[in-house]
DNA sequence: ATAACCAGCTAATACGCATTAGCGGCGACG
DNA sequence: CGTCGCCGCTAATGCGTATTAGCTGGTTAT
């Protein structure tokens, strides 16, 4: 029955003796009072419809409608291997409960051509854009030129994580690492402490920016920022030594996973956390967060960007003029990481 | 640039000043020797179709090529929350991986209508599997009704999971729980066991079944089924107690939370697992894999059922007449809860 | 010289649907 | 009795593309 042959407006028009008009008028047409078609022929026409099982095809009506009722969902690095998914399904989890309860479907745009450096690209050879009523666009890194191009386009976007403007505001849902990352440093200088450390993941990605933003406006005047360093997979025993000379009592992590390794080694070597040595972690991710461990962090709301992200790109189909930006706050995480500093070792600067 | 105005062949075909049939020639056209269409025209539209960055509108591609290299993912139970998310991710991330690989886009069909009773229905009110060349099914509760339907229509699908005949033979990609539940029952009757227990969830789908059936056809002769149970919340006390009265000195859980929650009892009460009773596990999350416990299961191997479901899918798209099915093994995780009966113990009863 | 042919293009059509203009028939009204 | 207006429907059109048939002008074969 079903799907066989594949139906048209025209088979079922046929088979109820009315024209294909009149069949689209039964699918879409008013059916209150002012209808212009009577509850007889409407009725013949339903019921046809559901004996042969007859559905629309959206690809026709999208045609010359528009629209489409779906979302695209654009990664710039991809969501496997697992580290990377991650990272991405928090968002896509948040994504997807948002666009059933709006009613779209998610297009995952996987197949994005790539240019000469391996990166996808969202214009590239075949701009499938079009296919979705208008996109989500994640990921660490951005291309800056694409992003222009988008918000110079018509095409309905919002970015999942705050960007800087290109050409003009961008739309987003991020999360607010400056204030969160300053409150840290606030309970830091609270408990006492006033030499400090960063180690954070080199780039300027607003996201990195935005921690150390946070992170001097905070300091500044009342800390000092003694040991800086930009690394992605960093040596603990090399960072250990360098923040033990500084005298840095307490060390702010941008990734979990340099925290964590950072912590085992210094608790390897003998140092007390936090006893001897505060850590701070800028973020996290869930599943990496041991249950032995808690590091004092912030949550990033991963999911709840999602869902306002979505909510607000269903917001600019209907109204693509307002160009929103919203930042979501991050919750505080006590944790056990971060203590005052302890008077006997900050000597051994 | 861009995507203002939305750019089509047409206005191309007047830039370069040729017709839209040249355009699309040149677009789609063989470009080799024997093209009817010379360079110098091929350039000059190139040229244009670069500076313009026109790209097709894949909507009206697909209507008229009837082909979208698109593939959709319908799931019966939505994604979220986070505890079906550790079901689903596996399996998307290998769908994803290979969608990828093969140039094709996704469709989560998140916005499938639902019938009285809240399911979600593929051949709803809005069918919009014609979006997609062709779906994944995955969940773990199929509607009967509605693959019997996708199976006699023309619609190229994939089933994630083993599934039996509905009006004919279902396309799928399976894992082999019945030979996996049979090893592992094997591996207990070579220790020692004969006294087997036997706690899964309710029901009668495809892969509750097969559990059954490795099970039962493994045990068959040589050891006894002594305590049966079906529950998907049990209480790990009356478990303990009813399996303590029946003899059995091992437990096969088709569930890892119930074995999780029968173990943590049992050692509570001063049972040593394995020492006086053995923990069986068909299956695993790997998510809820406390780090200290590791049951003797096996592993299903999500991510490769994801890629080899996709790629069957778009064999299908090529040579729909075929119907592959498809089980992949599971490999076995020895784990440390499977050891000889308690010889002691087993007097008891 | 005329037919046959080929290269290089274009006109026309179809895909399935939504939408608009409008047609035939009938009752009401002047 | 003529006209207006409304009801119930249909014909026609367009969305952007791929594709096929075919046109035009020039060259070659007969």
């Amino acid at each position: 029955m079903a799907l066989s042959k594949r139906l048209t407006q025209r088979d079922i028009a046929r088979l109820a003796g009315v024209s294909q008009a009149t069949v689209s008028l039964v699918l879409n047409g008013v059916s209150g009072a002012d209808s212009r078609i009577p509850a007889e022929t409407r009725d013949r026409v339903n019921r046809v419809i559901r004996e042969t099982g007859y559905a629309p095809d959206p690809v026709a009506r999208r045609m010359v409608q528009g629209l489409n009722r779906i979302l695209g969902v654009f990664t710039y690095e991809p969501a496997f291997p697992s580290a990377q998914a991650d990272f991405y399904t928090p968002f896509l989890l948040g994504i997807e409960e948002a666009a059933e309860n709006l009613g779209y479907d998610l297009l995952l745009m996987t197949a994005a051509a790539r240019d000469a450096f391996g990166r996808k690209r969202m214009f590239g050879e075949s701009n499938r854009l079009r296919l979705a009523d208008g996109c989500l666009i994640l990921g660490g890194q951005f291309d800056g030129e694409e992003l222009a191009q988008l918000v110079a386009s018509d095409y309905p976007y919002v970015a999942v994580g705050r960007r800087d403007d290109v050409g003009g505001p961008v739309r987003y849902v991020g999360a607010d690492y400056v204030a969160a990352t300053a409150t840290l440093v606030g309970q830091a200088l609270a408990k006492g402490h006033r030499r400090f450390a960063y180690i954070g993941a080199p780039g300027n990605s607003e996201s990195i920016m935005d921690r150390r933003r946070g992170f001097d406006g905070a300091l500044k005047g009342a800390g000092e920022l003694v040991h800086f360093e930009e690394t992605e997979h960093g040596n603990p025993a090399t960072q250990l030594a360098s923040i033990r000379q500084s005298g840095a009592s307490v060390v702010f992590f941008g990734e979990l996973t340099e925290a964590a390794a950072f912590d085992e080694h210094a608790r390897a070597v003998g140092l007390a956390v936090p006893g001897d040595i505060s850590i701070v972690v800028l973020g996290s991710r869930p599943r990496f967060q041991q249950p032995e461990r808690h590091f004092t962090a912030y949550a990033i709301p991963r999911e709840e960007m999602g869902r306002q992200a979505t909510a607000m790109l269903v917001r600019t189909l209907a109204d693509p003029a307002v160009v929103e930006q919203v930042l979501l706050a991050c919750e505080i995480v006590a944790g056990d990481t971060l203590a005052p500093p302890n008077p006997t070792k900050d000597s051994f600067k």
